[in-house]
DNA sequence: GATATATTTAACTAAATAGTTAATTAACTG
DNA sequence: CAGTTAATTAACTATTTAGTTAAATATATC
C-alpha cells in the first residue's frame, strides 16, 4: 500500500476522468462541482478520483465556506519529466529500425571509452 | 476493456518492476529471463508485466529459437511527454505561490486578448 | 525420440479499483 | 431553526490486478 511516488502519480495519471480533471484545473482552481460537472458521474465518484490525485500530490485543496477547492500542484509531473530523461534518445535521434539505433548506440558507448 | 493509449501507457508505468524491466531494456534486447533475472518474483509474474508493457506497446518482441527477447518501444513515451507539455508552463517558470502564479497567468490571459 | 531449457497458459487467490445508492456532515440562507 | 447546497463517508458490487503453483508448449541437444 506505501506504492512509491513515481508509481503513484503514474497510476493517477492512468484514467481520462483524472486526467480531464488536471486539464481543467490548468485554467485555476475549481470547487468540487465545477469539476464533476462535464462528466456523466455521481460526486462520491468525484471525490474518490479527487483523493486519488491528492494522494499522488498532483492537486491541493483548501476550504471556503463549504466548498472545498482543487488546485493543480506540478511537482510530480515534472518528477514524471526527469524519468522520461533516460529514454528521451530513443526517440530523439531520427532511426528507422530500433535494432539498428540500439546497435549505433552500443557502439557509440564503446568509442566514448 | 478497450482503454485509451494515454492510460494503458501510464498504466503499464504505474509499477516499479515495469519501469526497472523498460529501464533494463535501455541497454539493448533482453531475453525473458534475462529480464526475469534481478526480480524476486516467479517467471509467470515477469510473463504477464510483459505482457502490459507489450499491450501498452512500450516493447516489442520477437522469436529466437526458444527465447523470445523483448526491445524497447519509446512511441508511448514520445505521447507521454507530449500530452505533458500543457503542464510545463507550470513548473518552468519561478515561483513560489501556485495560486500567485495562476493569477499571473490568467491576468497575462487577459492581456493577450 | 528422450530430455533439458525457455517461456507461456490455466486455474486459483487476495487485494485494489471504479462505480453505485443512501446516509452524513458542514455551512449558508430565509 | 428549517431548509438548501456542497461535499464526504459508508456500505456494497463487479471488475481488474498482481501474484502464486502446476501443467503445457516449443525449441535445442544428446
Amino acid at each position: 500500500m506505501p506504492s512509491d511516488p513515481l508509481s503513484s502519480t503514474f497510476h493517477a495519471l492512468a484514467d481520462p476522468t483524472r486526467r480531464a480533471i488536471l486539464a481543467s484545473l490548468t485554467t485555476g482552481e475549481k470547487t468540487v462541482s465545477d469539476l464533476a460537472e462535464p462528466f456523466d458521474m455521481t460526486m462520491p465518484a468525484i471525490t474518490k478520483h479527487l483523493k486519488v490525485l491528492e494522494k499522488a500530490k498532483l492537486i491541493e485543496r483548501s476550504k471556503q465556506a463549504q466548498y472545498r477547492p482543487c488546485h493543480l500542484n506540478p511537482g510530480p509531473l515534472k518528477d514524471i519529466d526527469s524519468w522520461m530523461e533516460q529514454y528521451r534518445k530513443f526517440w530523439e535521434a531520427s532511426f528507422d529500425c530500433l535494432d539498428d539505433y540500439l546497435h549505433q548506440l552500443q557502439t557509440k558507448e564503446k568509442n566514448d571509452e
